[in-house]
DNA sequence: AGCATTCGGGACCAATCGGTTCCAATCACA
DNA sequence: TGTGATTGGAACCGATTGGTCCCGAATGCT
């Protein structure tokens, strides 16, 4: 009985996740995510609640695609562990290059509403943790066991500034030298290992 | 002739500084401002013109008193290069260890506002090259001539990476191990050398 | 046919935003 | 003493915020 929905809530979810993406949370007005959805404001409160709803159903999915799929590269058993550590960064930079400066959605969540929002800090904590984690894997083939979690920490905290500074116009440049440095770096480290 | 102010602009400056640091810029409102600046609407607005221009002008002193502080230290003729370096990170540390959630005013401006406001992006910009150059005369005793610069990008971007998972709560421990990474790599990059 | 639920769309809400303007009171300088 | 500028404080502005409600039309299930 009743009549469906006409929209796939899916497909407005990633519509929503864009403009977020775009904007960040606080600065997507309602407005901007109505246009951005094709959704009128009743049918939208009445699929998702709430903007801090959608916003946590949008990190949700974030961090089944582009988190997922982060994870599953750094953790890839075909490949070597810098290798794997390294398509990421590349990805990142490739993305700047592209004119992308959107940056990581999971990121700016923590530069922004994460400060006063528990339940948001919760869930953009634990997509981190899970990169944290996949890092963690990828050096565990090239460094010693007892130093996986730091350089873990290093790498993780490398990729919240390089996502971070990608926000920012004009720090193409700043973003590449940081991954030449990594990648001197890695080499050092291997060296010694 | 006339009425002389009754407040100190600087102090003022410095109180708003405050409320901008911990509030981050769009979510300090007026209220937040006149309240944590002990002013009136109308004072305000006659002294300081504009919302933005204040933020402008914070940032202005921000970079005189915590920029400027950092680049001494790491410039510093009488300590050796790592020592400057990991000054400022253990520094870091500490602000978290003690409480302090509010990271860097630079770095949150470089995560907000920057991305839709040029003259913000300016001049964040502006503040975090002069940090990226102090740590390049730092690395400048440390690793060789050529790599001075792709290090000191990543010392800065590692910089901003940390101060942003400042400002989400549960961080403590991921910024110590980043910091203990960053020590280790320092040993590493260093017996190369 | 009839019921239920969704639709798009707009009206409407209170609250807040940044910003302007006016006020009487105050105080310094000439 | 009088002029000029600044004070705290409130009134007020239009715009925007997130959120609710109601509408007639559409549509699927029984």
């Amino acid at each position: 009985m009743a009549r469906p929905r006409e929209f796939d809530t899916d497909i407005a979810l990633e519509k929503a996740m864009g403009v977020f993406w775009e904007h960040g949370y606080a600065d997507a007005s309602l407005p901007d995510l109505l246009k951005g959805m094709n959704l009128t404001r009743g049918s939208l409160y009445k699929a998702f609640t709430d903007k801090k709803t959608l916003f946590l159903k949008v990190l949700s999915t974030y961090d089944e695609q582009a988190v997922s799929q982060a994870v599953a590269i750094l953790t890839d058993p075909d490949q070597d562990g810098w290798t794997r550590i390294f398509t990421i960064f590349d990805m990142i930079l490739e993305a700047v290059e592209a004119g992308d400066h959107r940056g990581c959605l999971l990121c700016s969540a923590i530069a922004g509403p994460a400060s006063y929002d528990q339940e948001i800090e919760a869930f953009a904590t634990k997509s981190l943790d899970r990169m944290l984690l996949a890092f963690e894997e990828a050096l565990k083939t090239v460094v010693p066991a007892g130093e996986t979690n730091a350089f873990a920490n290093l790498l993780v905290t490398q990729y919240v500034g390089l996502r971070i500074m990608t926000r920012a116009n004009g720090s193409k440049c700043k973003i590449q030298n940081s991954i030449v440095a990594l990648k001197k770096m890695a080499k050092r480290v291997d060296q010694k290992n």
